[in-house]
DNA sequence: GTCAGTACCGGAACAGTGTTCCGTATACCC
DNA sequence: GGGTATACGGAACACTGTTCCGGTACTGAC
């Protein structure tokens, strides 16, 4: 093998300087607006923020999810990451259950990211697939060991149960500000029931 | 009171014969355009299905969640209608079960209606509104009768609730298709998880 | 330092939405 | 049959995402 660096930037596939700095302000100011406005903010904004023209914005991100998932690569990861230390530092459903917790502020907190794992655009197509790449291994292991634990059943598929979370984070209007964690710890309490071991503590109340 | 004739079509606000019988095409060529091509096709394409002119659907229909309420009108009126019919042949926990059963093929066999139930442009304003005032006080009387019977918890909110099996039918990619009526179960056997009274058969399995 | 080649840039242009406006047509009432 | 209010149709506007292409300026060689 050749070239195998270890930790060298993903992103640098360019030689120019001219190109990188444009890059790192688009990166700059697509989270700046993804934060004001939500994923779904018109592109020239975002080329307009960065001051570079909007073909540089699709030259570099041909896909849009590619940008979002860009802009939030290291949160992903480090979500993705934290599967193993919980699962050192916690009994296995306790672990389970506060990476399903971090899992929903991740998404929720990001306005219309949830939507947007669902958008049937093309233009969405490669986030669903990044999530999946990095997120699924972390709550498979987790959803297997609690299972192995007896603390909850066995046969909820890893993927369907990451995207019933990601569904439930969507945004509801006319509901209470923790509307996605109240759903999520149903949906918990739903992997708990009929575990094979009795599991302890009740269900969670509001 | 004047003019309370019952029954009387709700829609029939005009006194012009060709003005109704844009509405009804207009109706019709909505629901034919809806089962083709989702709830987000082309204002364009239904009109000139329907054979009128743009103008002509927003004359009728202000905004474009009202027409998906008008068109899906007889079914959100007859789930909620059935939610009585459930309550009195069968024993509270599975009527409440079976009507959400009922209300998620209602959500996840119209294509794209699950998302703009989420949808925060204002186009789509209505349409949580309309689900709400009829489907929430035949959820809400279900739960209250199977809390009473002490099948399921009694602390959860009986609009989240809608709202939250609502969203898990959000269709999601490389997923059997099963999966909304999974997921779904997965948060019934929550509401069941702590329940004061034990509940007699097990999880539903895979 | 400067020169050439090319990688990259910017914005105009295109295409497809939703939404509004206004001159025109027509159904109803007398 | 005539007059008027009502409703109609499509052009026009505003705002998206996406592509194209002439021009710019960075890099590396000398």
């Amino acid at each position: 093998m050749r070239n195998d660096v270890p930790f060298v930037k993903a992103m640098k596939k360019t030689n120019r300087a001219d190109a990188q700095r444009n890059l790192d302000s688009l990166l700059e100011a697509a989270k700046a607006v993804f934060a004001e406005s939500g994923v779904d903010a018109p592109v020239r904004e975002i080329a307009s923020r960065a001051g570079v023209g909007i073909a540089t914005v699709y030259r570099h991100f041909p896909q849009r999810s590619e940008l979002i998932a860009a802009v939030y690569r290291r949160e992903i990861d480090a979500c993705a990451a934290s599967a193993q230390e919980l699962a050192r530092e916690h009994e296995a459903f306790e672990a389970l259950t506060r990476w399903l917790h971090r899992f929903t502020s991740l998404i929720a907190t990001k306005r219309g990211l949830a939507a947007s794992l669902n958008a049937q655009d093309p233009a969405y197509q490669a986030l669903p697939a990044y999530f999946r790449q990095h997120l699924e291994p972390a709550l498979q292991s987790l959803l297997a060991a609690a299972a192995a634990a007896g603390r909850v059943r066995d046969d909820v598929d890893a993927y369907e149960l990451l995207r019933g979370v990601g569904n439930l984070c969507v945004p509801v209007a006319e509901v209470g500000p923790g509307y996605p964690r109240r759903m999520v710890d149903l949906l918990i309490d739903g992997l708990r029931y009929g575990a094979p071991a009795p599991s302890g503590s009740g269900p969670r109340r509001r």
